[in-house]
RNA sequence: GCCGAGGUAGCUCAGUUGGUAGAGCAGCGGACUGAAAAUCCGCGUGUCGGCAGUUCGAUUCUGCCCCUUGGCA
């Protein structure tokens, strides 16, 4: 019987095409441990071309957790997620483990690390109510809803086409009856947060974005498209371009005669190197993550070594 | 070689009857609490090809040069 290790978890976060996965393997393998996935689209079966997921042999090499679970036409939840990473982190701290989360979803991680407020899970029909009435009496009819219930979020929001969060906490009032900057604010105060350390690969902007148009090349070549066709066969049409995963809808509107591969492979490239900003900005502002620089020549058991040394500094002042 | 068209942002171009310039795309920055690979907000980043001339002032007018391009040879 271990005791816990004075450091729950070790993630590896960062922008897409940065390496995260074969960071993570290296990193678990040295730990003995496992692998939890805070990708929010890997963990949908039959997209594992498309989403870069780990593949068998990377997965044979280490446990792996959140990957292939879901059917497309399920959904995920940060909320749930948090129950289900936070039951495997005790199973595995219980066992003297560290665990290594993985993933460049930056609310899943946040909410696996720092938790949600525990608040209602989404009510599509309260959504598709709201999302009638702003398309009925205009976004700002909402927004003015939602000033007057909860002044303090509607300031926080940058406008009022925001639908996504005014539609959620317009939910989240009506369910609970709470202002939803409320619930978030009584969370901040109690918060039981996961003792972690977080690293991420830092490359130049060019490199990246040359791994990312070249990997998106590679994805192809490894047979992105038969996989897009294999989920359509298979009925997923509508819940791929729902769960809005790049490059999915890219490649279905080339399939079905909309714009050529060349088109599609372009604008799913683009598409990758803006979310790459989008994740860059996240994780940029917690401060709580060490970047790695990172240069072509540097090999993977390189940056493993320094994020070892991370951990064990952290373990040190930990245990003081 | 001759005739014509053009050189302005990373790209495609607009424009200034002389007062150092603006669109689209690309790009950059930010926000983010159960849809998050989602969603939303903000920002022109410039030796106006080069040198000289005219002018208070030239990206704009003039001259020469360089480069690209179409046609004729």
């Amino acid at each position: 019987m271990s005791s816990s290790p004075a450091i729950a978890v070790l993630t590896v976060v960062g922008p897409t095409a940065s390496g995260k996965t074969s960071l993570a393997i290296a990193l678990a393998e040295a730990l003995q441990t496992e692998i939890l996935s805070a990708d929010s689209m890997q963990f949908y079966r039959g997209m594992e071309i498309g989403t870069a997921a780990p593949t068998p042999q990377e997965q044979a090499r280490v446990p792996h957790h959140f990957v292939s679970c879901l059917a497309p036409d399920a959904t995920m939840a940060a909320g749930e997620y948090e129950r289900m990473a936070r039951r495997e982190v005790a199973r595995l701290n219980a066992a003297g483990k560290i665990a290594v989360v993985v993933g460049g979803s930056g609310l899943y991680v946040n909410a696996l690390i720092d938790g949600l407020f525990p608040g209602p899970i989404r009510q599509p029909e309260i959504r598709t109510r709201l999302q009638q009435e702003a398309e009925e009496k205009g976004n700002a009819h909402l927004m003015a809803r939602l000033r007057a219930v909860d002044p303090d979020y509607a300031a926080l929001l940058t406008s009022e086409n925001d639908l996504v969060r005014i539609v959620r906490a317009l939910e989240v009032y009506e369910t609970t009856g709470q202002p939803f900057s409320a619930l978030h604010r009584d969370h901040q105060a109690q918060t039981n947060a996961l003792h972690a350390v977080q690293v991420a690969l830092q490359w130049e902007r060019e490199v990246l974005y040359d791994r990312i148009n070249r990997r998106v090349d590679l994805m192809i070549e490894m047979g992105w498209l038969e996989e897009v066709k294999r989920l359509i066969a298979l009925g997923y049409r509508d819940p791929l371009c729902r769960l809005k995963a790049l490059g999915y809808r890219e490649l279905i509107a080339h399939l079905e005669g909309q714009q050529t591969l060349e088109e599609a492979v372009e604008a799913t490239k683009q598409h990758h190197r803006r979310y790459a900003k989008r994740q860059l900005t996240w994780f940029r502002g917690d401060k709580r993550v060490h970047w790695l620089p990172a240069t072509p020549d540097t090999s993977v058991s390189q940056y493993c070594t320094q994020a070892l040394a991370l951990l064990e500094q952290a373990i040190e002042s930990a245990q003081k």
